[in-house]
RNA sequence: GCUGCUGUGGCGGAAUUGGCAGACGCGCAGGACUUAGGAUCCUGUGACUUCGGUCGUGAGGGUUCGACUCCCUCCAGCAGCACCA
């Protein structure tokens, strides 16, 4: 074997060895305790490049660990194969989207991740875009429509003109596609499916306590997102129309004396209703300005509020007062009633539109109970109640229950907790998305397809223009269907699934994945979940990751499993940048960018363990991380270093003895520092702290790969420094006594199981080559992790340093473990520190066991 | 604007519990080996220094024998939300 590290040599021998054996396989219903380790499975977008081999190479570093620790490790991988790339890529380059899809799942599986040396049961892949997945999709949500979680609407929807269909809420940023930063959402009136995941909502919320493995940040993103607030819904009678009533949500009920007018949404089928003849023009005309606006507009114009009068009035049932009802397109229809009380004193949207608008502005609050005259601000801080009837004097705190309970005992009014989440828009206008399996009937209504009869399958022979409307729309012979209840002539639904609903589950199937009888056997399902280790980008902080727990807790709901939260623990890994020289700017790894660093040209020349090392030692997983190609280097440099000193070993001979690895100690090694010399000692005890510090950097209370790495280098760097103190022998080459050569065979062994993880092809390599390996077929990965014992991993002496008022005067050798008395006589009694106090009284000695003494003057 | 996070050498970063700041790597400098070195091995590398030391973790203050770490004020950068009543 060559004295050179040739990564191309190694690396696809391993990869297509580790294949045909099978040893990344989990088993169902195993004896040893299950670890879920799972990745969020990738859109096959083509071409995957080095900012996104970073999260493939954390999951699998930590689900290598795993099975080396004895688990029985599920580690899957699949395809998010529906959605709307493939079906633009169809429409410009006339591409089938499905074979598309299929060209590019084969690339990236075959000539990326599995290059990249990753520990996936193949068995188990899953691809949405197949019948045999999407089969259970459709089930699945047969199933939630049966239990009416499934519901149709026509409501104000926001629609991509670009994508040519409509999106979820949660798929708009800033009033703008998801997808298309520049394409502003427009408001359409449309019917659509929905999911009633706002029937999850107090459990969305209250159960993300019992995350206590994910990041705070993404528990607060989707806390946000959720936004629970508490206030109460108070009714306002119209002056003219004592039959009709405005329902207000706020928040503050305790300023509803300082009422001065009531704000409606202009999209408020009230507003038409209410509005005098007078107004009826300008009013009118409001609304259609409004509407033209795009959301983003909205926004925009935050400061300049605009609105105009109805020429009608409430009344306040609290005080009888009497004030204008006005419409502003300050105030959502989508949020509450779409009506709001306004209170100019205490809110400071409120203070700005009465300016402007000249309306009253009346105090309720303040700091201390007595008017203060005219207000330049809202006062939106707690304070002491006035000009509130019976409730003057009070906190405004306990004036918010009390008034609270006053509305609902005199029917003006309930307490009301609001929510912003609101339910989940499904439908999608367009072609590549798993077929939402319902008919509709003229005389039945709605019929689920039965199953029987699933999956309904996407058609194949389809025309894609790009033009607006359902593609489904145009297939006759697909869209007339007979009535599975009355066996009339019917049609079925020409929308498709928002694809976030195929990745709301994949997990659940990868339990089961071949089963072709249902979506997963109770049994298996119960088994794996939870995921145990969840990794994926922040992106996905409150889409992916709230559907998800969503459907866990309704697919629960509905007896299918048991657990209720999907994901035990999360990691939120941070994105790979490089400068783009198209901005001028270190940005995020992108194609659009123009700065991305391809796989196989670097894993050709610098080797998958290289790059793996990479990712992982530039910065903490959760951190970003700047793609430097002398930093990969590096660990080009550093696996080198390794791949010479083991080689030198094993052809001098010195940790092999024919075909078998040099073994006195046995494989535990040796344990204690009886007996040996001052070098040994210190290599021993290097060798038992490092796996100490691997095994705690690996494990899920720190996941930091950085230090880990640095703790090997050091181990390597201590053995470079053991082998060449060693007297050399007549020949020049280095001697070594049976003890040694354990020692060192022992050394080497740890070092490849401690990297084994995160670089497995040159461990496998150098496992087989010095013969640690029982025979062929054996391999370093489902080797044992090695154990390390407390008592080796620190030295017998330590450094005592010695401080004067917190500063450092020395630094002396000491033994461990001396009692305090004796180490405050070693540091009066040094010199430096003599010098230092002189005469001068001793207040106070401090000592720090093992570590410093600190003598106060 | 609100909320959250982050500020440490020329660079990426380390310091797990309040106890030696700068581990490890990149870069740089010097040496060895060599026909050669952009390979490899070794050594050095926070700043200032009168070579005794002095200063040093965004700025200022505080608590403490002792602060990168805890508290207060401020500054800068990043991210999320953004008229949610």
């Amino acid at each position: 074997m060559a004295l050179q590290y040739s990564p191309q040599e190694i690396e696809e021998k391993w990869q297509a060895k580790w294949e045909k054996s099978g040893i990344y396989k989990a088993r169902d219903n195993d004896k040893r305790p299950k670890f879920y380790s799972l990745v969020m499975f990738p859109y096959p977008s083509g071409d995957l490049h080095m900012g996104h081999m970073r999260v493939y190479t954390i999951s699998d570093v930590i689900s290598r660990h795993r099975r080396m620790q004895g688990f029985n490790v599920l580690n899957p991988m699949g395809w998010d194969a529906f959605g709307l790339p493939a079906e633009n890529a169809a429409i410009k380059r006339k591409l089938h989207p499905k074979n598309w899809t299929i060209e590019n799942i084969k690339h990236m599986r075959d000539e990326q991740l599995k290059k990249l040396g990753t520990s996936y049961d193949w068995t188990r892949e899953v691809t949405t875009c197949n019948s045999d997945y999407y089969r259970w999709t459709q089930w699945i949500i047969l199933q939630l429509y049966k239990a009416g979680l499934v519901y149709r609407k026509s409501a104000p929807v926001n629609w991509c003109p670009d994508c040519a269909t409509v999106l979820a809420n949660e798929q708009v940023e800033n009033g703008a596609c998801w997808r298309h930063q520049e394409t502003l959402v427009i408001q359409k009136q449309m019917a659509q499916w929905f999911l009633k995941i706002t029937a999850y909502t107090d459990s969305l919320l209250a159960d993300l306590d019992l995350l206590t493995g994910w990041p705070e940040r993404v528990k607060l993103m989707q806390k946000n997102w959720i936004g629970k607030s508490t206030g109460a819904q108070l009714e306002f009678t119209v002056e003219s129309k004592p039959n009709v009533k405005i329902s207000v949500f706020t928040t503050r009920p305790d300023t509803v004396f300082g009422v001065s007018f009531i704000v409606l949404s202009p999209e408020n089928p009230l507003v038409l209703e209410l509005t005098s003849e007078a107004q009826k023009k300008e009013v009118s005309k409001y609304i259609e300005l409004s509407s033209r606006k795009s959301e983003l507009e909205r926004m925009s114009t935050e400061k300049t509020k605009t609105g105009v009068p109805l020429g009608t009035y409430v009344v306040n049932p609290f005080n009888g007062d009497i004030v204008p009802i006005w419409t502003a397109d300050y105030v959502l229809m989508s949020y509450g009633t779409g009506a709001v009380m306004a209170v100019p004193a205490h809110d400071e949207r409120d203070f700005a539109f009465a300016k402007k608008f000249d309306l009253p502005i009346k105090e309720v609050i303040s700091a201390d109970g007595k008017v203060s005259g005219e207000l330049q601000n809202a006062f939106t801080g707690p304070g002491i109640m006035l000009n509130s009837s019976q409730f003057n004097g009070l906190a405004n705190n306990d004036a918010l229950k009390k008034i609270t309970l006053w509305a609902s005992e005199n029917k003006f009014g309930k307490g009301k907790t609001q929510y912003r989440l609101r339910d989940w828009l499904i439908s999608r206008q367009r072609y590549w998305g798993c077929p939402i399996p319902l008919i509709h009937c003229d005389k039945c209504g709605i019929v689920p397809v039965p199953d029987s009869d699933l999956p309904v399958k996407l058609p194949t022979d389809i025309e894609l223009t790009g033009e607006g409307g359902s593609p489904l729309n145009k297939l006759d012979n697909w869209l007339n269907v007979n009535c599975p209840r009355c066996n009339q002539k019917a049609k079925r639904e020409t929308d498709t699934m928002d694809t976030f609903i195929d990745s709301s589950w994949y997990f659940l199937r990868y339990t089961d994945a071949n089963n072709d009888k249902e979506a997963f056997a109770q049994e298996k399902v119960n088994y794996w979940m939870p995921v145990d280790q969840y990794v994926g980008g922040i992106e996905h902080a409150i889409l992916h990751l709230l559907y998800s727990r969503f459907f866990t807790k309704a697919l629960k709901d509905l007896g299918l499993l048991t657990c209720s939260e999907p994901f035990s623990n999360l990691l939120s890994q941070g994105m790979i940048t490089k400068f783009s020289p198209q901005s001028n700017r270190i940005e995020k790894m992108s194609k659009s960018r123009g700065n991305v660093v391809g796989t196989t040209d670097f894993f050709k020349r610098y080797g998958a363990d290289a790059a793996r090392l990479f990712t992982l030692f530039g910065a903490p997983p959760e951190q970003e991380l700047e793609w430097s190609e002398e930093g990969a280097i590096g660990q080009y440099r550093f696996l080198g270093r390794i791949w010479r000193l083991v080689q030198d070993l094993i052809v001098q001979k010195i940790i092999t003895d024919g075909h078998k690895a040099w073994e006195p100690f046995g494989k535990e090694g040796i344990n204690s520092f009886d007996g040996l010399d001052n070098k040994e000692k210190v290599l021993l005890q290097l060798i038992h702290y490092t796996i100490k510090a691997v095994s705690e950097d690996l494990s899920d209370k720190r996941y930091i790969f950085n230090t880990a790495i640095a703790r090997l280098m050091e181990l390597v760097n201590g053995l470079y420094a053991y082998v060449q103190i060693s007297p050399n022998s007549n020949n020049g080459q280095k001697k070594f006594n049976d003890n040694e050569r354990g020692l060192l065979a022992f050394a080497v062994r740890t070092l490849l199981l401690l990297l084994a993880p995160m670089a497995p092809h040159i461990a496998e390599e150098l496992w087989q080559q010095a013969h640690y390996a029982k025979n062929a077929d054996d391999t370093i990965h489902l080797a044992n992790w090695p154990q390390y014992v407390d008592q080796l991993t620190i030295a017998n002496e330590i450094e005592l340093v010695l401080q004067v008022n917190g500063k450092i005067i020395n630094k002396v050798p000491a033994n461990r473990g001396l009692p305090e008395d004796e180490v405050k006589q070693i540091a009066l009694a040094d010199e430096k520190v003599q010098q230092k106090i002189k005469d001068t009284v001793v207040r106070k000695i401090i000592v720090v066991a093992d570590r410093l003494v600190n003598i106060v003057v």
